[in-house]
RNA sequence: GCCCGGGUGAUGGAAUUGGUAUACAUGAGGGACUUAAAAUCCCUUGCCCGCAAGGGCUUGCGAGUUCGAGUCUCGCCCCGGGCACCA
């Protein structure tokens, strides 16, 4: 026998591998196809633990998948681009070329030293220029349908990394990479039109095959509200000088709710604010609270993204006194006022306020003292036939020391616990019927009534009086002056039925079911507006329809009316792409001044340029016309220069050398300038799935054949923490590209699945501070390639992930050892016809052809489903019986190496070739295929419940029907004792499963 | 606050989708081999009562449906993740 030893077999079969090109993919259409992908790494330095756990698991899938007969591609390549990389050459004083170069030098030995099936030989560095060309022709195929704009926005700038960052890069406030809080700044930007796709983003979902927190994730982000713009008219007095705009628009979800709008409230950072405190120096402008206007914003735009939203919730805001609007529904005049609970960036940047029916509008009305006005009357339960009409009150009291609200328990059978409720006389006051009934139930009085609701609707059954009832009913809250009073006496017959209980605002809220009573409770003990649907009241020619139903119509309203339309707005924003930093694809686009002057085109707009010719923009006053790089002339290569540090001053450190900036514009001759800015990393890997398809040709992005033949990829495995941002961005390149005419699907990752992340073993996630880190480097040194690979497969469910349990690993060394010296030990070889394939049944052998053929299913199912853990669990109890087997056949011994090969794939290969003898690699190998019929058992276990307890098993034969198993049952002494002097009253049969007696 | 996951031995985790809970491993204890250790192999190992035969209990907690619940329903507790003044 010949020791294991891990270092040779695995440097030996790395080579070997290479050379003899077991893994390059066909571009030929031959088989079915099948494009693996995991996410491509960051070349950070080290290949740490959780690459390990997101490369070789999935690998397992692809050599099955390559050992099935397909044409299999899995590549692999670097995302070598971008700000970590820069940072960190930075700090080593090293240019970030050679940092990342080195870097990706570096991870490829260590990749290479886990076995991974790739096909080396279609490697995409994005830092390469023969990759970034084609990121910089997507660029300018996005500028050319307009996807891709210049515009000035406020964005996220990162005083620390100094540079500009994308909506879904900021967390928390601060910035995805350094943690540094992030600093709203103006700067004009490169963008891409990704909202253009937001609807089919959000769309197409539904029916991807993805984890459903991811697509839940990524419906959050895209944030879809359906509403309606509404225009508010401004008010115009006599001295009125406002020019333009004279309307502010705002955008609802609840149009149904217009008439209930008391105010208006704009973001400070609204062009109309601004413009008014600009006209205000003019002395132009109406507002005449603009210092408190002033000061209120400067304020406002002190306080970071954080402050804003998390900690201080309680509302602030300022009047913009001497300006009204108008309703349009209602005609009435109402205030505006500027609050940064409103968000410049979202919707308008402007809401009408309904403080009845808003909770965030309730509670700043509350706050300032402005009005409310009720248009929604709250509806439950469900319409009966032949209700009976009543009008009643609830009333809540309120114990002014303890804070304890009186309530009636009248029992389970009868509501349980309600507050004082009761039905009012028509005519009568509900202030004095609450008082009266008060005192009749509880015999409490001296009380101080505070509040009251709308009416509210009940549609329910008294079953005491067993009649339906329709009730309109008023919530009334009073307090109590003197909690020391004594109830006075109650009248005989209501004594009884009820007791009076004392409950704090929590019993109250889990006590109190009833839904009228609840709503009353939410409104007048919690203060919640009413933001449900229900009858529309003192809403004009709406008045007395169902909110919900008549939402539809009210929008038609409006649109008719033209002061209102149906709208839908995302949260998405779109992508700016522009970064101040050089290690980046440099944006193919150069500023000309004379083409400006050339084109006569003055207007500053995003426009589609294959229809209308070159865009125009301002800089420093001065108009330039922006010219796409021709295709011929790409690269713009990213030139070598000898400071690439940022210069923080919102530009580009390319900005400095005078050699790359100044150019002759491609399209007049005469003296230009190149943008200076590059692409964020997150352009690059947008597409890198469609490079590997055709990484070396030079003259398009990939061939239209080859993306045909590979394209979409059949399964993505990468983390969970690029749900939005890569997955994002690439579904709308690929949907671009798709309206383009460059790709024939829409969306390009048809199966994805996440990893689970891998703690240290101390439960906490892993960093050098911590120093609970794992390195797989002394892991391969120490057990080899194939024991890791295999132990990371068996940790854990691979979703799930969790700590990294330094033990674990001996188990699966040991088990790869047995199999060792298992296929390494001299054995008898069997005689001909022997134990050979198929073996007789029955027998040892025939109980090993048994469990291998399950065993070939269960291990081929559940690394489809990317079940590892039990996959080789299945392996290990299959092995077992192969040690135990006195006899095993060849065949067997050959199937069992396969199975286990893509776990495994260098001790497998080793055993094949050297020990089995094969010329070539078992990774070429078919897969195994079971006999289904000959892994059907003769007999079975059937378990023996008696009254619905498990009392023993019986073996039985397959399939044996009620009558025989009952008779086995009777005759086992185990189990007769639980039978005897009973009678059976019933059984429950399970065919090969179970029997449950039931008895007297 | 809202939306997703999840809670099973000492530990990582299984469980044919409503049918014998704790597979497979780790760890621990005991034994064999050895001068010794390591490695290897064998046995034991959910909890409680009992000398034993045996009995009882057990999938975060509490109810419910069912002949039967880790699995379904309702209520609650805890952990992880995402979103969070989004009109």
């Amino acid at each position: 026998m010949k020791l294991y030893h891990h270092e040779k077999i695995e440097k030996k079969w790395q080579k070997q591998w290479l050379a003899e090109e077991t893994y390059k993919a066909s571009d030929n259409k031959v088989a079915r196809k099948f494009y693996h992908l995991v996410m491509f790494a960051y070349p950070s330095g080290d290949l740490h633990i959780g690459h390990w756990y997101n490369f070789a698991p999935a690998d397992v899938v692809a050599r099955k998948k390559r050992m099935e007969g397909l044409n299999v591609l899995s590549p692999f390549g670097f995302d070598a681009f971008g700000l970590p990389a820069e940072n960190a050459a930075i700090k080593r004083k090293l240019h970030p070329k050679e940092w990342t170069y080195a870097n990706i030098d570096r991870m490829r030995g260590q990749l290479e030293s886990m076995g991974p099936s790739y096909d080396w030989s279609r490697q995409v560095i994005t830092a390469d220029p023969e990759y970034y060309t084609w990121t910089q022709w997507m660029f300018l195929q996005l500028y050319k349908k307009g996807l891709a704009y210049r515009a000035e926005v406020p964005a996220n700038w990162c005083p620390s990394c100094k540079t500009v960052l994308a909506n879904e890069q900021v967390v928390d406030g601060a910035c995805e990479r350094c943690k540094t809080i992030v600093v709203q700044k103006n700067i004009e930007q490169w963008m891409f039109k990704i909202t253009a796709y937001a609807d089919e983003l959000l769309r197409n979902l539904d029916a991807l095959d993805w984890p459903e927190r991811t697509k839940t994730m990524q419906r959050n982000w895209i944030g879809r509200s359906e509403g309606a713009r509404i225009k508010f008219k401004l008010h115009k007095s006599q001295t009125a000088q406002i020019t333009n705009p004279d309307e502010i628009e705002v955008f609802t979800t609840r149009p149904d709710t217009i008439f209930g709008a008391t105010y208006l409230v704009l973001a400070p950072e609204h062009p109309f604010v601004t413009e008014q405190l600009l006209e205000n120096t003019n002395h132009k402008s109406q507002i005449t609270n603009a210092y408190a206007v002033k000061s209120y914003i400067d304020q406002a735009a002190k306080k970071t993204e954080i402050e804003r939203t998390s900690l201080e919730k309680e509302k602030t805001g300022v009047e913009l006194e001497g300006i009204k609007a108008i309703n349009p529904a209602t005609g009435q005049e109402i205030p505006l006022w500027v609050a940064d609970y409103v968000l410049g960036h979202y919707g308008t940047g402007a809401i009408m306020a309904v403080p009845a029916h808003d909770q965030r509008d309730y509670e700043f009305a509350e706050k300032f003292g402005l009005p409310k006005k009720i248009v929604i009357e709250p509806v439950c339960g469900d319409p009966r036939p032949d209700e009976e009409y009543r009008l009643s009150i609830v009333a809540i009291v309120e114990d002014r020391k303890t804070g304890k609200l009186l309530s009636i328990n009248w029992g389970r059978e009868l509501g349980g616990n309600l507050f004082v409720g009761g039905g009012r006389e028509n005519g009568e006051d509900p202030i004095q019927c609450a008082l009266r009934e008060i005192e009749e139930e509880t015999g409490y009085h001296r009380l101080t009534p505070t509040s009251s609701t709308e009416a509210i609707y009940h549609h329910y059954r008294a079953h005491s009086k067993n009649k339906n009832r329709l009730i309109e009913a008023i919530g009334l809250h009073f307090y109590l002056e003197d909690g020391d009073q004594k109830p006075v006496k109650l009248e005989e017959d209501e004594k009884g039925k009820f007791t009076v209980e004392w409950l704090t605002k929590d019993e109250a809220r889990a006590k109190v079911k009833d839904p009228l009573h609840r709503l009353v409770f939410d409104r007048l003990v919690e203060k919640h507006a009413y933001a449900g649907e229900g009858m529309m009241v003192d809403s004009g020619e709406f008045t007395g329809l169902e909110s919900g139903k008549a939402l539809p119509l009210v929008i038609g309203w409006m649109e008719k009316a033209g002061w209102g339309m149906h709208a839908i707005t995302y949260k998405l924003h779109d992508w700016i792409v522009s970064r101040q930093r050089y290690w980046g694809a440099p944006i193919p686009v150069i500023y000309c001044a004379q083409c400006a002057i050339n084109d006569g085109n003055t207007k500053y707009e995003i426009r589609n340029t294959e229809q209308t010719g070159n865009n125009i923009i301002l800089r420093n006053g001065k108009k330039y016309a922006v010219i796409p790089v021709p295709p011929d002339q790409l690269p713009v290569r990213l030139p070598d220069i000898d400071d690439y540090t940022p210069p923080g001053d919102g530009k580009s450190p390319l900005a400095r050398s005078e050699a790359f900036t100044n150019v002759q514009c491609p399209e007049c001759g005469k003296p230009a300038k190149r943008e200076t800015d590059t692409m964020d990393t997150f352009v690059d890997s947008s597409w890198y799935f469609l490079r590997y398809t055709d990484p070396h040709n030079a003259e398009t992005f990939a061939s239209k054949e080859n993306v045909a033949h590979w394209l979409p990829v059949d399964l993505y495995i990468g983390g969970a923490e690029h749900s939005v941002m890569h997955l994002l961005y690439a579904r709308f390149f690929t949907m671009a590209l798709a309206d383009m005419g460059w790709l024939h699907f829409r969306e390009p990752f048809a199966a994805l699945r996440h990893q689970g992340i891998i703690l240290g073993p101390d439960g906490e996630k892993m960093s050098k501070s911590r120093g609970n880190v794992i390195d797989p480097d002394s892991l391969v040194k120490n057990f080899g390639a194939d024991t890791v690979r295999m132990y990371l497969c068996f940790m854990s469910e691979y979703s799930q992930g969790g700590p990294w349990s330094p033990g674990g690993i001996n188990g699966v060394h040991r088990f790869l050892q047995r199999v060792w010296k298992w296929y390494t030990s001299p054995r008898p070889s069997p005689q001909k016809g022997e134990g050979d394939f198929p073996p007789p049944r029955g027998g040892i052998e025939g109980g090993v052809f048994k469990t291998l053929h399950k065993t070939i299913k269960k291990v081929g199912e559940d690394i489809d489903t990317l079940k590892f853990n039990t996959a080789i669990s299945a392996l290990m109890i299959c092995f077992r019986q192969l040690e135990e087997a006195t006899d095993v056949s060849a065949e067997t011994r050959e199937i069992f190496l396969k199975l286990l090969a893509p776990f495994a794939p260098f001790i497998t290969e080793e055993l094949w070739r050297e020990q089995l003898g094969h010329a070539s690699s078992i990774h070429r190998e078919p897969w195994p295929t079971y006999d289904p019929s000959s892994m059907e058992d003769e007999s079975v276990s059937i378990a023996v419940q008696i009254g619905g307890k498990t009392r023993g098993a019986i073996t039985a034969p397959k399939d044996a029907d009620e009558a025989n198993v009952r008779v086995a049952v009777h005759a086992d002494p185990r189990l007769q004792k639980y039978l005897e002097g009973k009678e059976v009253k019933k059984t429950v049969f399970v065919k090969n499963r179970l029997i449950n007696i039931l008895v007297a």
